[in-house]
DNA sequence: TAAAAGGATGTTAACGTTAACGTAATTTTC
DNA sequence: GAAAATTACGTTAACGTTAACATCCTTTTA
């Protein structure tokens, strides 16, 4: 009686734990108890099991796991634009607490697109994961998606971007009070007339730095020149053109600082000043947010401030497992603490 | 005769096809039909389906059609490095392939480990995937892997750094080419003590601009001087080392211009140059390979090559579609064309 | 107008795995 | 030494979907 080997014959049909079963005439259900380290079983079946399993090359197949426990150990990640250095950082840190937990990451990019986000959500739930990352598109408007998914019980959190009062975790940095500190700076070097270089409304890093951005005037007594808050975009084009509308001003009119809503924008800021024939700083001061890469490598290097991306990544995976594993887990706003990098744009004398 | 709406109804259990067929009284086969857009259903049946449908909150189960199917609609990207900024770039391209293919794309970072590899590898089997798409970690030695994926008729695609003659498709950039340009854009220039920061010999990328540095100053009659090619990593630190022990020779043998195996790896090789006092381009020339986004910031912007990213990763994603959907698909190595970007550390005025 | 073709459904089984329960043999307990 | 507990399995059904085939009814064709 001789026993046949499926591996590789005729139709590429994977190895299966029934083949294993089948191989030591033993039932699947044995088979799926060594492979999923279960009690109960005889040591040396458990011995069996695995050198035939390892032998035929056995591959066990997620998906049909999935479907009966139903969980697919896979997390939805969406981000806007992986493109901007702060996103790659922090898939790191996401990456590096999912490791070893058995969690994959099923990645989707928005491209900063309302539309592009919804279908994101939709064929992350079609895939099953067990919970989502999310850093919301500069463009959207609707939360009902968002709303949808908590109602559904899939679990959610935001990461940089966040969507509060929804019922799902953020986990964010300071913004409002790093936006603030940025501009008090500013004041400090004894700069008046200052320009904010906005973010979409949209989006919460964007209101966050403008209330910064204002606190820090009406706490130091400056009135707010609403002519120098002007909507920009997170990169760099639309800092670009935001600043070239500022410029256009009339001369003494002119903002003397610019805080940018993060680094790209205050990129396309410094090319628009210099390409007039501004100096840095001293005509037009800048600080951006964020350390970009590029940021000590402009011709001024660029006051900033560290958003602690790895940080940011490590901890919103954190708390996201942690609402998978216990539906009670509580909903919080998470806040990196982050410290601002002084370089020369500014005007003061950083590295 | 009520019935009983089964949504959100006690348990969390989403709503099923089986649902739908159940709440219309019809079987779930013209369900699956209807939504699956297959002929042979009545138009007002495809619309009460499509009704219930959406009415009911029905999210399709992916898992469910894929154990039937044996077709994930899912592809694997696995990147070393993904805070490199080439990668990235590299990522948004396969993601504008994908994006409307119905594919997804399962991330894995292996954070240039070899054994993060094999196991990122082994978890992609798992999950299914349909094909993979990889760049090696630069500490890979063993391809048996790679073989064994190939052996086992599940399509691979490497991108930039590829391992030839194993039956797989590669998609690079003429990287043997544009290491002999770039070098003899440096003889060009008059400079005879030209160095090579190399990168890891178990990668493709290594090895060939090694091979189009050592062509170009053959073919010049330049003595190839094995002390001044000297072992560095794709990044800032392994640059920095690497160039530090450069600097440490006797004055005279100090190389004139280094050709550095990527840009991260000729940044950290200018911050060394730089701390030790001597003058880009003017003391020591430096030409980088990728064109990262810091490249046109540094204090002498750096003349590079640009690696066009957003290409290689359409590309290895189109090629391996095209290997999913036809297993007779000729294995191809593609030959991104790319240009060098002349700034000023080699000597030149670029901009 | 009978036969053939086609359209609109339904039925059954399968994908590969695990949960839940069942069973026989062995060991423990008092 | 009989009841209870434990161990090492096996059996059945289910997860949600689709492929393949079957059925019934309508329309077309010669």
């Amino acid at each position: 009686m001789k026993k046949e080997h499926k591996k590789y014959s005729g139709r590429p049909g994977r190895v299966t734990a029934t083949d294993v079963a089948k191989e030591l005439g033993i039932s699947v259900m044995t088979v799926s108890r060594v492979l999923n380290k279960k009690p109960n079983v005889a040591d040396d079946t458990r011995e069996k099991v695995m050198q035939t399993a390892m032998r035929l090359g056995y591959i066990p197949n997620r998906i049909a796991r999935s479907l009966v426990t139903r969980k697919s150990y896979t997390i939805g990640v969406i981000v806007p634009e992986i493109t901007h250095s702060f996103f790659p950082d922090v898939i790191r840190g996401i990456e590096e607490v999912v490791y070893n937990t058995g969690y994959n990451l099923l990645f989707i990019h928005s491209a900063e697109d309302e539309s592009r986000e919804k279908k994101a959500i939709q064929t992350l739930e079609e895939n099953q994961v067990d919970g989502i990352l999310l850093s919301m598109a500069q463009t959207v408007k609707k939360y009902s998606f968002y709303r949808k998914l908590i109602e559904n019980r899939k679990p959610l959190v935001f990461f940089d971007r966040c969507a509060k009062r929804l019922g799902a975790s953020c986990v964010g940095i300071n913004d409002v009070e790093m936006a603030r500190h940025m501009t008090e700076h500013m004041i400090h070097h004894g700069y008046k007339r200052i320009a904010h270089l906005q973010g979409s409304k949209n989006v919460s890093i964007g209101r966050d730095r403008l209330l910064g951005f204002r606190k820090a005037l009406e706490e130091n007594n400056l009135t707010v020149n609403e002519d120098l808050i002007i909507e920009s975009d997170f990169h760099e084009k639309g800092g670009y053109s935001a600043m070239i509308s500022l410029l256009e001003l009339p001369k003494k009119m002119l903002p003397r600082a610019v805080v940018a809503v993060n680094d790209p924008a205050a990129f396309g800021a410094m090319q628009a000043i210099l390409e007039k024939g501004y100096r840095i700083p001293e005509d037009i001061a800048v600080v951006g947010f964020s350390d970009d890469v590029r940021a000590p490598f402009t011709p001024t290097p660029l006051t900033t401030v560290n958003q602690r991306p790895y940080d940011v990544g490590c901890k919103a995976a954190q708390k996201l497992l942690r609402h998978i594993d216990n539906p009670n887990e509580r909903v919080e706003y998470l806040m990196i603490k982050t410290e601002p990098i002084i370089r020369r744009s500014c005007g003061c004398n950083g590295t």
